[in-house]
DNA sequence: CATCGTTGCTACAATAACTGTAGCACAACG
DNA sequence: CGTTGTGCTACAGTTATTGTAGCAACGATG
């Protein structure tokens, strides 16, 4: 299995341990978006996780919070998985990807 | 082989055909991110966005880059595969990237 | 205190995605 | 016409992801 990329060490594709290499590869898994965007309006269970990201396998569900609970960006409260502050921080860098979409969407 | 997701389309994990679903399906794809990431600075050619990429297997690259193509994100030109006007404007969304994952580096 | 629903999660076989190597077709150069 | 560089395809092997089943722990309910 591979393991969860780190700013500092080598990740696929790149040996150089560039810290924006391992984000890359990070948010380049599958289900990696997604999950934070699910998590962007609420903290929500696994299972509530699991419906929202249309039924996804737990297998991979679980591998994938496990990277980004590792990463800071997800933790599990009393409330479900929720953003963390850097989290939330990244989900902003990324937030104007919905309105790129529209317009995508209007091109077409 | 999977399709290149569609703004209107059904897409994995979202049937709803909703725009921001297709692009999160598009560039959560291996490698997506990386490549937009490596034409931010300069047109590449096939071979040279392939060693940006370290060396990866010329199949998979040319499935993205026909996904990208597809998506209006990236155009091939006489100077190599360049990002489009809408692909500047998406790289634009997530430039804040590099700064954070330069944070999460510090913070370990 | 037994049972029920809900939680997070794991096991495992099947399938789809990705990799690595080889090499083709085309064009420009000398 | 040989060499170099281009974009790309074929194909077998490996890895990642899926789908189903189900376990253990917890809190609520009867």
């Amino acid at each position: 299995m591979t393991s969860t990329p780190r700013p500092g060490k080598p990740v696929r594709g790149s040996k150089t341990g560039r810290p924006i290499m391992a984000l890359l590869d990070l948010l380049g898994r599958r289900w990696q978006l997604r999950i934070i965007w699910e998590l962007s309006r609420q903290p929500l269970t696994f299972r509530d996780l699991q419906t929202a990201c249309g039924d996804i396998s737990p297998t991979i569900l679980n591998t994938r919070l496990t990277e980004l609970r590792e990463a800071d960006i997800v933790t599990l409260t009393n409330d479900g998985y929720t953003l963390t502050t850097e989290g939330k921080n990244l989900l902003a860098e990324f937030m104007g990807l919905h309105d790129w979409a529209e317009r995508w969407a209007k091109r077409r």
